[in-house]
DNA sequence: GCCTAATAGTTAGGGTGCCTAACAGTCAAG
DNA sequence: CTTGACTGTTAGGCACCCTAACTATTAGGC
C-alpha cells in the first residue's frame, strides 16, 4: 500500500473513530449506564467474571475495571463475591436488577442504533460487518 | 434487519470503537502531539479557520475547540489572527514551527499504523476503507 | 443614531474513562 | 517460614468532551 495513501487512510480512520465513539456515547448518556458500564454489564450477562478477566477482555487495565466495578457495584447492579478457593481473587455477578436494567439499556439504545443503521444502504451496513473484524484485528495489532 | 442482529452488531461495534480510539491514543501518547490536536492540526493545515468551524468540522462545541486551539497556542504551533473584518472573529493559522512539528508527527504516526495494516490482508484493508463513509453517515444519522 | 437581539469566543465547572505507581493481602515454592 | 509472584484497591493524573454563564462585537428595527 502506497505510503501517502495509508496516511491519509490513517488520518480519517482516526478521524471517525474519534467521532463515532462521541456520537455512541452522547445517546449512551440519555440512559441510566454510560458506555463502559453497558460493555462491562454485557460482558458479565454471559457469565460471572473476575476483574482481572474483565480488564483483559475490555482491553483495558485491571485498575480501570476495578472502577468500573466499583461504580456498578455502588448502583446495585454488581456484587463482589469473594471466590471461596483464592482469596485473592473477587467474583464479579451481576444482580436481578442489573440483569433488568441492561436489558432496558439494550433495548432503548437498540431502537437508538437501529433507526440509524436504517437510513443506511444494505451494501454500506454490510461495509460495515465486514469491517467489525478487521478492525479488531488492527486493534490488536496496534497494541502494545 | 433483524433486532437481535442489530443489537449484537451495535454492541460489537460500540466495543471495537472504544478499544480502537483507545489503542490509537496510546500510540499517540508516545509523540509530541496527542490525537485531538493532530487532528485539529491537519485540519488547519489545508486552511486558516475559524474556531466555530473548527468545531463544526470537528463534530465538537466551540468550547471544546476553543480548549485544543488553546493548547496548540500555548505549544506554538498555532497563532490566533483576529480578524479585521468582523472583531469577534478569531482566525486560527498553523505556526512555521506547527506545519514541521504535524509533519514529523504524521510520518511517525504513519509508520505505525502502517505496520499494522501490514499485517491486515489485502481484503481486510479493504473492507476498513469501504466502510469509512458508511461509519461517516452513521455518525452523522447518530449525531443530535 | 440607539437599543435589542443575535453571534463569536472564552471561562468555569463537571464528568467519563483511561493510565501508572504504590500498596495490601494471599498464595506457592524452596 | 520466608521470598516472590499474583490479585485487586487506592491515589493521583491526563485527554477530551460537555453545559451554563459571561464578554465583546455586530446587525437590524425603530
Amino acid at each position: 500500500m502506497d505510503i501517502v495513501e495509508n496516511l491519509e487512510l490513517a488520518a480519517r480512520y482516526r478521524e471517525i473513530l474519534r467521532q463515532a465513539l462521541y456520537v455512541v456515547r452522547s445517546i449512551d448518556a440519555d440512559g441510566e449506564l454510560s458506555t463502559a458500564q453497558t460493555s462491562t454489564l454485557n460482558m458479565l450477562a454471559a457469565a460471572p467474571m473476575r476483574i482481572g478477566l474483565i480488564a483483559r477482555n475490555a482491553g483495558i487495565r485491571v485498575p480501570s475495571a476495578t472502577e468500573q466495578v466499583t461504580k456498578l457495584a455502588a448502583a446495585g447492579l454488581v456484587e463482589r463475591v469473594p471466590s471461596h478457593t483464592d482469596a485473592r481473587v473477587v467474583e464479579v455477578r451481576l444482580t436481578e436488577e442489573g440483569r433488568r436494567t441492561l436489558k432496558a439499556a439494550n433495548l432503548r439504545r437498540n431502537r437508538e442504533m437501529a433507526r440509524a443503521f436504517d437510513s443506511l444502504s444494505p451494501r454500506e451496513r454490510q461495509a460495515i460487518n465486514l469491517a467489525i473484524p478487521a478492525i479488531e484485528k488492527l486493534n490488536v495489532a496496534l497494541s502494545p
